[in-house]
DNA sequence: CGACTTAGAGTCAACTGGACCTTTAATAGA
DNA sequence: TCTATTAAAGGTCCAGTTGACTCTAAGTCG
């Protein structure tokens, strides 16, 4: 890389800061969640913004959202499912000068938030939906930033079993539906979902046991399985009227 | 981002340098083949490598990119299918010192490759076999971003329309499916590929001509269509032994 | 004309998926 | 104890898809 001659001779190259950002999913109450930061610096101070920090030196990205993720949610990272996002980079994206962001994102279950002298003192979980409606707006180019998460997510959600990295093990089958039903927001056909899920080989593993719901059969629980795609992949277009 | 505490306090973000990298690729001779250039600089000087090149003070990765695109390949980089890749960022992936480089992926017909007076003079087209079966080596990190470059390709074609841009309009039903063929390194049906082709509304348009080949029977000539997912998807597994 | 080659249409059985129904295993309440 | 309720789990049915394969069409060449 970086070799033409043109760019060597006839124009410097940028001088910038990197940053990541991380887009951080979770599935509570149903409906999908993403952790948010209360701005405490200029610019935007106190407004709404996608956690992250800079990249230090001699720091690789992948390490660098790790290290951002252990901060500011208290989580160790290596135990939630993280993946690069796509990098940010127009000049104008930040104030203060040239800042090229490469968002990340996390999916984890619903996590207790450890706040207390943290950096994740001002931070919470917010409903994706109040982003995307309008209820919560997001400094810098942030609300981009969930969009293509969101859709990444939903995504992977067809292709991959990540879906697995949002419940908390062991799981139930109606556990994991709910997940798909909240990033996809349609409603699943129960007993189609179990039948896909179950003759995906891979996917979840039977532990043996059952959990006793308030109400209803006990449901048998399962971990994840060793698979990473799902074939044939789980569409959304199959959802119930 | 770059808000939290620490990482303004307590140490310093990296100051680093950006570039671009391009994974070109286009099918010839019924193999995929990538555009490399032979390095004219140290380091590596002489080996072959990705083109790409830094980005600028003011300018967007992906005008970047674009920018590159045409200057390595005399193309108008408008014309091509350009997507972001990957943004790589080892602290030491580059010996010159901290150089994040992120990757695009084009894909294009066969081009001309117009040489004369441009940085793409010690450009050419090599088969990605000859990478991936190690008769060819490339500088820094390029082959791990040539293998993700691929895979992407690979997954898109799947998913989307955009084995369409490897053709030159008008192309048949054949030229597309030896496209998949190449990029998959697998043979398909050409009767299936055929019908699921044509089944999927705006992939391919028909123009009401023929192609007079020089030996069977002439074949219809489309262009490409709107649609730029595949409903269903045209999977991987759907080969003949 | 007949052999050859490739495009393109058609057939068929196996499989898949969505819609829907039935059974099972628990609780709550009468 | 019996019944209603709830959710899990399993089964049925049919339409649509797919892979393997065959057959026809439309050219060229000798």
């Amino acid at each position: 890389m970086a070799t033409s001659k043109s760019a060597h001779r006839r124009r410097p190259p940028a001088s910038l800061t990197a940053a990541v950002d991380l887009v951080i999913f979770t599935v509570r109450d149903g409906r999908l969640h993403v952790l948010l930061i209360e701005r405490g610096n200029m610019p935007y101070r106190g407004e709404a913004a996608l956690p992250g920090g800079f990249v230090r030196d001699g720091e690789a990205l992948d390490a660098a959202a790790r290290r951002e993720l252990r901060e500011e949610t208290g989580v160790a990272g290596d135990t939630l499912h993280l993946e690069q996002l796509h990098a940010y980079g127009d000049p104008d994206r930040d104030p203060r000068g040239r800042i090229i962001s490469i968002a990340y994102l996390a999916l984890g279950p619903d996590l207790p938030m450890p706040q207390a002298g943290t950096d994740a003192s001002a931070a919470h979980w917010s409903p994706v939906s109040a982003v995307l409606e309008g209820q919560i707006t997001l400094a810098f180019d942030h609300e981009r930033i969930l969009r293509d998460g969101l859709e990444r997510a939903r995504s992977q959600l067809e292709h991959t079993t990540i879906a697995t990295a949002f419940c908390e093990e062991p799981f139930t089958i109606a556990d994991l539906r709910q997940i798909y039903e909240a990033v996809w927001g349609l409603p699943l056909d129960p007993s189609n979902f179990r039948r896909k899920v179950m003759k995906t080989e891979g996917f979840v593993i039977p532990i043996g046991e059952r959990r006793l719901p308030d109400v209803g059969r006990p449901a048998a629980l399962f971990r994840r399985g060793l698979a990473e795609t799902l074939t044939p992949p789980l569409t959304r277009s199959g959802s119930v009227g």
